[in-house]
RNA sequence: GGCCCCUUCGUCUAAUCGGUUAGGACACCAGCCUUUCAAGCUGGCAACAGGGGUUCGAAUCCCCUAGGGGUCACCA
């Protein structure tokens, strides 16, 4: 027996950016097909014409680009495919497991209002269920255009077999004859999302939970229109922290905004696999490649509970990653926010790259974000900061800290080389001189310097700003001190 | 409200067939390291929603309750 190929698919609306539960359904989907070794089909789910945008869809690809997901086929749209959904609709009206129902959409909502104060679920009654011929063509010269409904069972149960939550049972008496496709000709979400499963050949259905109650629906149709079932699974949803459904007031929660607020898309796809996936059994580590992910990935292995999305983490991670990341890397990734501080300007000349590679590596290590790494690397390429408050009545109102600080720049003035090991030996030789702690000199220097108390090793920040600079600021913060400092 | 799913530290989670001092990670706290801040290392705090069963033994199996989520559209 041949094992046919697996073939998943992720298919989203193209109704917003990517947001973070779209982004780890399509991680899953990803991570499962290439661990199979099947296929990835893209598909744009836009037959919602009202919300669907087409520059959405470009987001969307944009961020599955960026994240690192690729596809092998599509992505398909559904709005260039509606003969398909149109022909299968006829074909199972024609078959009579379908049928035109002329009910407007106030008597429907009367029944639904109706059913709402009964406290019971509104079904669609079936009363169009056996229209005459004549009765048909009555109705056709009102000019009412009709919906297709599906005729579904009335009797038995519907099994979904869940990869991840096992055999879920549907009563069919709860599930009424839903519309396939609208008055506008257009086809329903539930009957074009399953046309194109069944015609795609996907062999895996993976998606949000929120679909779990739309598969006994989809299973139907599929019998109808005679075709095998796909699998399905479906993953927990991604939460706020207050267990409520992800909304803007949540703060990032679109692939995009992640991006924006300077986080690594490594970090983002190992964050968001750990939210309802872990390899389990012994395996202690949190820190994966996708290439080790895929090989680990298992649907069995996906928890059935929501997960809250918590961006503490997602930090660490991220903070985790930009300590690890190739440095080129890392500089390419960082050089946009670098440039939307002012910090650089983007054709790079040579020595421009090579300093900043070496700010970048200098204060990666206390950044969480490439936000941040920017913000750090202030000081690098400007001169006109301020200095931080406590520091100023840490370490420059100390008595005798002009001294010290004329005294250092004296020095630096003198010293052959201008490397790190030299500053530092100069540094401390200096202050064995002066009989004091190098700390004493230390502190003051580094607030002349950066403006702020805390940042990389004094001695790689003096190396890397140069003797001028070094000695200009030296001197700066001792006149500062002078005017600010000592008066009484 | 009907239907469906879910329930282990604050958060993400682990615990092959029921037998563990219920493990790890983030966060938090303390100590070490140290020129600051980070990082790193060491230690600490902290959970089986509640109640009934079944069993020699239950986080694990069954039932009930409570809580959370999803879904009930000519949205996807």
């Amino acid at each position: 027996m041949f094992l046919s190929e697996v073939r998943v698919r992720f298919a989203p609306s193209p109704t917003g950016e990517l947001h973070i539960g779209g982004a780890r359904t399509a991680l899953f989907n990803y991570l499962f097909v290439r661990k199979a070794g099947g296929k990835f089909v893209l598909r744009i789910d836009d037959t919602d014409l009202e919300r669907s945008r087409a520059d959405y869809i470009d987001k969307l690809i944009a961020s599955l680009r960026w994240l690192g997901l690729d596809w092998d086929e599509g992505p398909y749209c559904q709005s260039n495919r509606l003969e398909e959904y149109t022909r299968e609709a006829e074909r199972l009206v024609a078959e009579k497991k379908a049928y035109r129902c002329y009910c407007s959409v106030e008597s429907l909502a009367s029944g639904r209002s109706a059913a709402r104060r009964d406290s019971k679920a509104f079904l669609y009654p079936g009363s169009c269920r056996n229209l005459s011929a004549a009765e048909e063509e009555a109705f056709h010269k009102e000019g009412i255009s009709p919906v297709i409904r599906l005729l579904t069972p009335d009797q038995g149960t519907t099994v979904v077999k869940d990869e991840v939550r096992g055999e879920v049972r549907f009563e069919n008496i709860n599930i009424d004859d839903f519309i396939i496709v609208k008055s506008n000709g257009l086809p329903t979400y539930n009957f074009a999302s399953i046309v194109d499963d069944l015609q795609m050949g996907i062999t895996h259905v993976i998606r949000a939970e929120e679909h779990l109650t739309n598969t006994p629906r989809q299973q139907i149709c599929a019998a109808a229109l005679g075709y095998d079932l796909p699998l399905f699974a479906h993953v927990p949803m991604i939460l706020a922290p207050d267990r409520s459904k992800l909304s803007k007031r949540h703060g990032a929660t679109s692939v995009e905004e992640f991006y924006s607020e300077g986080h690594l898309p490594e970090a983002l796809i190992n964050y968001m696999a750990l939210l309802g996936w872990s390899p389990g059994a012994g395996g202690e580590e949190e820190i994966f490649t996708l290439e080790e992910m895929s090989e680990r990935f298992d649907l069995q292995k996906v928890n059935k509970t929501a997960a809250i999305y918590d961006v503490t983490k997602l930090g660490w991670m991220n903070s985790h990653y930009m300590r690890v990341y190739d440095l080129d890397k890392l500089v390419e990734a960082a050089i946009p926010f670098f440039e939307q501080k002012e910090l650089v300007k983007t054709p790079l000349e040579e020595q421009d790259y090579c300093y900043l590679k070496q700010v970048i590596d200098a204060v990666r290590e206390r950044a969480k974000t490439l936000v941040e790494l920017a913000e750090a690397s202030f000081y690098f390429y400007h001169d006109n900061f301020n200095y931080d408050d406590k520091g100023v009545n840490k370490h420059f109102r100390k008595e005798n800290t002009v001294e010290f600080i004329r005294q250092a720049a004296a020095k630096l003035r003198q010293l052959e080389s201008f490397d790190k090991e030299a500053v530092e030996s100069q540094y401390r030789s200096l202050s064995e001189e002066l009989g004091i702690s190098t700390g004493r000199l230390i502190h003051p220097t580094r607030l002349a310097l950066t403006g702020r108390t805390a940042g990389p090793g004094l001695f790689e920040i003096m190396a890397l700003l140069g003797r001028e600079k070094t000695v200009e600021r030296l001197e700066k913060a001792a006149n500062y001190i002078e005017n600010n400092c000592l008066e009484k």
